[in-house]
DNA sequence: CTGTGCAAG
DNA sequence: AATTCTTGCACAG
């Protein structure tokens, strides 16, 4: 990394690069391809090597490598995937017991792997293996996989040989996956999620990819269109389209304030940062749900039996799961999608306090129907509903959700004050204490993985787990790292993003005098 | 704490 | 854009 243009070397050492803080992560994204399709076909081998679509309602909502061969595309209808393909198989995908169970076994594998792993859906997760690399001497660093737009830089931080390792040890999850259970993955390797997530969708399927810090910014800018970055959706991007802003690169070059008065502060500095391929978020350790819930959409009902119907038929359904989950919930919500007379429609929602009554509840009765508990709950869904519905008397309801939360949270009273359990939420099973029942499957956790782990790790991940309410921000700067001309007492009390906003201008300047100064540092200095 | 909106797959 | 069936988080009242 000699020779020409040295200018444009600084430049791209502003944004992604964050030269002084290094790219000290090692993030591996694994993407399962063509997730529910795969199910399907490994527990029917007889669709391997035909087109198979799955179907929700009359959508095809994924399809295998086959199908797309043919045309079929996600999110078609199923009338127009049959014209485009008259020999698709459908498979359907309403029920997502079985996506659901294949997703925890994924889980379990990538965990043996860390203990930072972050479930994103079904079949995503982002796994942080920082804590896995070696200090290897002077090692050839081969990277498995492809390299995205391969180039012989090597950073200075050192990230060229981590990130290489870590493309091993995506490798190593891969064949994992494919020898215990037949799943095959993408994975996308780089020292953030943002840029991981992305760089893993460049070789599909069953293909792994390692993004190296010189490219980061080539990476995110080859998206193109603003809404292609994961954290911009519809409503975000129609506010941009409304700034003229439909590129990668004048996102990254419109005045803050701008985006600032369209999205608010929080918004504006995170989507401009992504757009330079900044990501500082962590791998959030993926706890138990704090939902659990179902819901079906059809064709428009207007009669309150029809709507009982569907709700007994839902809570059945949510039952099984909760009672699997084994947690008492002590909220309820009820969902209702109306078609409002000017045929488009609404979602309402209503909640209520509930004490929860059956489960583990001590008697031998068990069965996933307790009458008396679901009748009961019927009522307040009933009621629930009345609440919604109110004084119209010509709705159209095309749609039914129930959810149950409110669940112990991990701080609450636990038994033993110095075991890794406190960290576990425990049944508060406020008949028996302490009872080998159902041993209650436990978080996603091992406790043999986290024993097994070196002390200071395991002491980062159970610091990890506690922090997940007090809002530790995740490299929170301190005042060594104020600006120049900032009062440090101010600096601290500034929201996250704004320090961060702060610090990315402060690179800037000091690194290019091409772009004129942002806006935002002058609004802090101290008068001189 | 409740309900809505936005994001993700 | 929203369609499916979820889940989680941020925000306002």
């Amino acid at each position: 990394m000699e020779e020409e243009n040295g200018d444009q070397e600084l430049l791209f050492n502003t944004s992604a690069d964050q030269s002084t803080k290094k790219h000290e992560r090692v993030i591996i994204h694994i993407d399962i391809d063509c997730y529910y399709a795969q199910v399907e076909m490994i527990l029917n081998p007889s669709l391997c090597g035909k087109p198979l679509g799955i179907k929700q309602k009359n959508l095809v909502v994924t399809c295998n490598y086959e199908a797309r061969a043919l045309g079929v595309e996600k999110l078609m209808t199923i009338k127009s995937a049959l014209e485009k393909c008259p020999s698709l198989i459908l498979a359907n995908g309403e029920d997502l017991k079985i996506y659901r169970e294949m997703s925890e076994k994924i889980y379990h594998v990538l965990q043996s792997y860390s203990p930072f792993v972050e479930k994103l859906g079904l079949d995503e997760n982002f796994v942080d293996v920082t804590h896995k690399i070696m200090k290897l001497p002077e090692v050839q660093q081969v990277v498995s996989g492809h390299t995205f737009q391969d180039s012989d830089d090597i950073c200075a931080c050192g990230c060229t040989e981590r990130l290489a390792q870590g493309s091993l040890i995506a490798q190593k999850m891969r064949d994992h996956l494919r020898n215990e259970l037949g799943i095959t993955s993408c994975a996308g390797i780089a020292f953030n999620k943002l840029l991981a997530k992305l760089v893993g969708t460049t070789h599909k399927p069953n293909q792994q990819t390692t993004l190296l810090s010189t490219s980061s910014l080539s990476l995110i800018t080859s998206l193109k269109h603003p809404r292609n970055i994961p954290g911009i959706g519809s409503a975000i991007n129609r506010k941009l389209e409304a700034l003229g802003i439909d590129t990668i690169e004048k996102l990254q070059s419109t005045e803050i304030f701008k985006l600032t008065e369209a999205l608010g502060a929080k918004t504006a500095n995170q989507i401009q940062q992504l757009s330079f391929g900044i990501d500082n978020s962590r791998v959030k350790i993926t706890d138990r749900p704090k939902s659990i819930g179902a819901e079906d959409g059809f064709i428009p009902i207007r009669s309150e039996v029809e709507v009982r119907k569907k709700l007994m038929c839902l809570l059945d359904r949510v039952l099984e799961l909760v009672e699997k989950d084994g947690r008492k919930p002590n909220q309820l919500k009820l969902t209702v999608r109306k078609l409002h007379p000017s045929s488009h429609s609404v979602r309402e929602s209503r909640q209520t306090t509930i004490e929860y009554a059956t489960g583990t509840g001590s008697s031998a009765n068990q069965g996933p129907g307790d009458e008396k508990h679901k009748i009961k709950l019927m009522t307040t869904l009933m009621n629930l509903f009345e609440k919604i519905i109110g004084c119209d008397v010509s709705w159209q309801v095309t749609l039914l959700g129930i959810s149950f939360s409110g669940y112990p949270s991990k701080n609450s009273e636990s038994p033993a004050k110095n075991s890794i359990n406190k960290y576990f939420p425990v049944k508060t099973s406020s008949s028996r204490p302490d009872e080998p029942l159902p041993p209650a499957k436990r978080g996603r956790f091992d406790e043999s993985v986290l024993q097994e782990l070196p002390p200071d790790i395991r002491q980062e991940v159970l610091e990890d787990m506690q922090n997940q309410l007090p809002s530790s921000d995740p490299q929170k700067p301190t005042d060594s790292n104020c600006p120049k001309g900032v009062d440090p007492l101010v600096f601290r009390e500034l929201p996250v993003e704004i320090r961060e906003e702060l610090l990315a201008e402060e690179r800037m300047k000091k690194q290019s005098n091409i772009k004129k100064s942002n806006n935002l540092l002058q609004y802090f200095r101290k008068a001189s």
